[in-house]
Order: structure tokens, then C-alpha cells, then sequence
DNA sequence: CTCGCATATCCGGATAATCGAATATGCTAA
DNA sequence: TTAGCATATTCGATTATCCGGATATGCGAG
């Protein structure tokens, strides 16, 4: 299963960054076109949509053009499950590692 | 909230790559000593022990010693949660694709 | 067609991740 | 103590990732 493996790892790594882990919130809020999550991010334009090329060669996010705009969407939005219960755990770590500090 | 989101990456980009995508689900089945997972994983030992060393500077494995032995398991069982969102929503897009190739 | 805005790609350079052999450390038993 | 197995760390080399300025492309208005 070497291969599934991989293909799963390329979805995981698709989300572990930053500014991407933001742009997924942000479209889960509402969809948005690229110049919205530039300003909502404050984040150059190059660097946004370098991050949603990224996103978008794993199928994470849709495009829709309207005029001049591009609209990104979440393609699957069970992705911020995933996303919300690795930011639990890392609060349950946190909390931890701060109680055993303070006694 | 850059700093959270930092965090929140962090964790993500340690479950983001095949070995240890392999190792969690392994230890998932039951806790294991190193050589348990080299044998199972077919991969050099320098190799498992550097990746048991993210998985640990994380928080998301234990270790626990018995003799001349290092025994890890899971920290937070829910990283399988998360972790089988990842692989349906894989699996999702490569039926898609599959789909729309064979018209 | 041309202008201007929205978006995407190219580029070079800096930083970081990965590998596995070699080596060090830790523990047990004799 | 020493021998030997289990595990961890160091090392150098390779490869991947990230950044943002400069630049290219796409589209609508005029």
C-alpha cells in the first residue's frame, strides 16, 4: 500500500501550511475570489495564489470564473472536520504541557 | 491568530508523510518497539527512529520503556479520526477522476 | 485594438525535509 | 567489567518547499 500511502500523504501535506490552513477556513466561511483572501490574509497576491494552485492540483478547492474574477470554493468540506480535530489535539497538548509546567 | 495556525501546521505537517502515515496506523492496531515497526515497514531503522522523533517532539506518540526495549503508542486516538477523513476524501477524488476519464 | 484590473506563472535564492550509513548511547546479562 | 542487542543521534548529500518581485495571461470596458 505503498502507493495509497503516498497519495494520502500528498492530501495531508496539501493542508499543513499556514497560509493555506487560513485560506481553507476562510472559504469555508464563504467563497471568495483571490483578491478577497489577499486582503482578508494580508498575504501578496503571488504568495496567494501559489498556495491556491497548490490546493487546487489536490482538488481541495474549486474554481469558478465570473467576468474578471476567479471564485475558489471548498471541494470537500469534510476537510475542515479533519482540520478542526487536529487543532483540538494540539490544544489538549498545549493545555497539558502548561499544567505540568505550573505544577 | 498566526501564531495558533503556526501550531496548528505544525501538527499537520508531522502526520503529512507516508512512513509516518504508516507508523500511526500501525500503532493504531496496538503499540509496538521499534523493530516491530521496522520489520512491518521494511524500512532501516535510522529511518523509523528519525520519524518517531517528530512524531514525539509533537506529543502525538508515547513512549513508554520496558528493559532494553522502547515501547510507543498512540497519544491522541483521534489523530485516526482525522487521518480517515484525509484518506475518504482521497479516495473521493481519485473515484472522480477515474470517472470522468472512462466518461 | 488598447487599457487596466484580476489572476497565474516564472525566476532566483533561502530554508527546511529526507535519506541511510556510520556512530553513539542505553540497557541486560554474564 | 565486557559483549551484544535495542534505540537514538550525527553526518553529508540530495531534493523539496517557500518567498515575493517581475512578468505573463485572461477578460471586460471603451
Amino acid at each position: 500500500m505503498r502507493e495509497a500511502t503516498d497519495l494520502h500523504a500528498n492530501l495531508c501535506q496539501a493542508i499543513a501550511e499556514p497560509t493555506r490552513i487560513s485560506i481553507l477556513y476562510a472559504l469555508n466561511e464563504k467563497p471568495c475570489h483571490v483578491n478577497e483572501l489577499v486582503d482578508q490574509l494580508k498575504t501578496p497576491q503571488t504568495t496567494i495564489s501559489r498556495h491556491l494552485k497548490i490546493l487546487r492540483e489536490q482538488s481541495i478547492v474549486e474554481t469558478q470564473r465570473e467576468g474578471s474574477f476567479v471564485f475558489y470554493s471548498l471541494g470537500y468540506q469534510r476537510i475542515i472536520q479533519a482540520l478542526d480535530i487536529m487543532k483540538s489535539i494540539k490544544l489538549d497538548i498545549v493545555r497539558k504541557e502548561h499544567d505540568l509546567i505550573h505544577k
